[in-house]
DNA sequence: CGGGTAATTGATTTTGATCAATTGGTGTGG
DNA sequence: CCACACCAATTGATCAAAATCAATTACCCG
């Protein structure tokens, strides 16, 4: 039995991009670290500091947030349970972005970056799979330029309450038309890239169309396909259908 | 010596992120693959398929493409001379985004997937490396979906010209004042998420501000300082400064 | 006749102006 | 924290003219 069950989602999530043996498996849900827990706006990491562990998600969500010199904010990345939301740190451990929690209550798991770069040094298909899974989360971000560069408000939003619910189903947790969303709008604003006011206005309009509905924090979608059409919604880019090579 | 003076700018760059061995050094230089020229709007590698090489950038200028259903495009990243444009099609060798020239005349080289995780597998060094390269890469999108997200387009235009003029000086082609930028205002404005016309009316507005002159392909920064400040330039992100550590 | 240079042409890019649509800012009440 | 109204600012869309660039053709000279 492993120590924490917070590894498994996360161990299934890595089986199914890459290839890992019995072997693999069990030294990656044997992992150990210190749990912690986070409010919103307090920072996980501190961006000008060097980290030495990596974040797991347990429960709650998470995000990296950039900033400007006038403060203002801007999301690059959401994290869910089952997420290691700082592999990438691993190889850059000078912190670029603030990590901070979402949620009101998100639980973490410290896992030291000695015990993670021991095991990919020691086992090369997990060093594989954490590499993959990195170029993922490139890909997800990839996917975010696009979305905030060339769609309109509305089919954005839409967009990324399909990668969300797509994801969330995925993890484990709800389906892709059910699933919990314990963020207020003004976050939505920030990953999106507008105000918060305008935020409001393109949660009534999808809720108009018969899009999207949020209640509480539970967001429920009528017609799928509606919204995943009305956003030009293409998975491909999660990278969560298919197994991949391995190296060796 | 190496058969192809390409790999150079490649190898330095690697070895300016993490610590290569001269044996690993020589690895990289000595890679082959085929020579290949491109002109913009040719695919370099079509998404939907599968590749089985990586880019590397021997002249010109390269982009990756993201295209909504109707046909607008957004520029995800854009790549010089001593990129391996794609490296992490190692890893997600799907390809899901397309490679596009930007300049006029693009000469990239063509090195087999199969080359690249032999050396992978048999030097932890350079894959480490690799997966290094790729987490910067993500570093600059993140700090993409902040510039297109929350900077009007007057300062995300003045940012996106800090970033090329580093990376070119970085690359050794030319200084971070004065550059060669092979590459037409619609192209900009694809990578900056406005319309060409707009893109037409910042370019202006930095001439006016004479913060930036472009003439022929021949980018001028008058005052560097004055640009930065305006741009909220912050190069940190780049991960061009110091050395981290390696794995083993 | 051939090589190089200059002019012509056509296509592409830049520039500019005007109007429309989207998004931002502020404030109030639930 | 969400909802909604109002007005302002930024950006998008369309169109037309100028400027630039690329390729071809014509021309000159050795």
């Amino acid at each position: 039995m492993s120590r924490h069950p917070a590894l498994q989602p996360f161990v299934r999530k890595l089986s199914e991009r890459s290839h890992l043996s019995e072997d693999e498996r069990h030294i990656l849900l044997d992992l150990d670290g210190q749990k912690a827990e986070f409010a919103p706006h307090r920072d996980i990491v501190r961006p000008g500091e060097l980290t030495d562990f990596c974040c797991l998600i347990v429960s709650g969500m998470a995000a990296r947030f950039g900033q400007l010199p006038d403060g203002t904010r801007q999301i690059t990345a959401v994290y869910i349970p089952g997420d290691m939301c700082d592999l990438y740190s691993l190889m850059l451990p000078k912190v670029e972005w603030a990590l901070q929690a979402l949620s009101s209550r998100l639980v973490i798991l410290k896992v030291p970056h000695r015990k993670m770069l021991e095991i990919v040094r020691a086992y090369p298909g997990i060093a594989e799979a954490c590499w993959r899974d990195c170029v993922a989360d490139a890909s997800i971000l990839s996917q975010w330029v696009v979305n905030i560069g060339r769609r309109d408000a509305l089919t954005r939003t839409a967009h990324l309450f399909c990668e969300l619910g797509l994801r969330m189903e995925t993890a484990g947790l709800g389906s892709r038309t059910a699933f919990e969303l314990p963020v207020i709008q003004s976050q939505l604003a920030d990953a999106l890239g507008m105000t918060p006011v305008h935020m409001n206005r393109i949660m009534r309009a999808l809720r108009q169309q018969e899009l999207l509905t949020v209640r509480g924090r539970e967001v429920q979608v009528r017609d799928w396909n509606a919204l995943a059409r009305a956003a030009g919604f293409e998975p491909g880019y999660l990278a969560i259908d298919h197994r991949w090579r391995r190296m060796d």
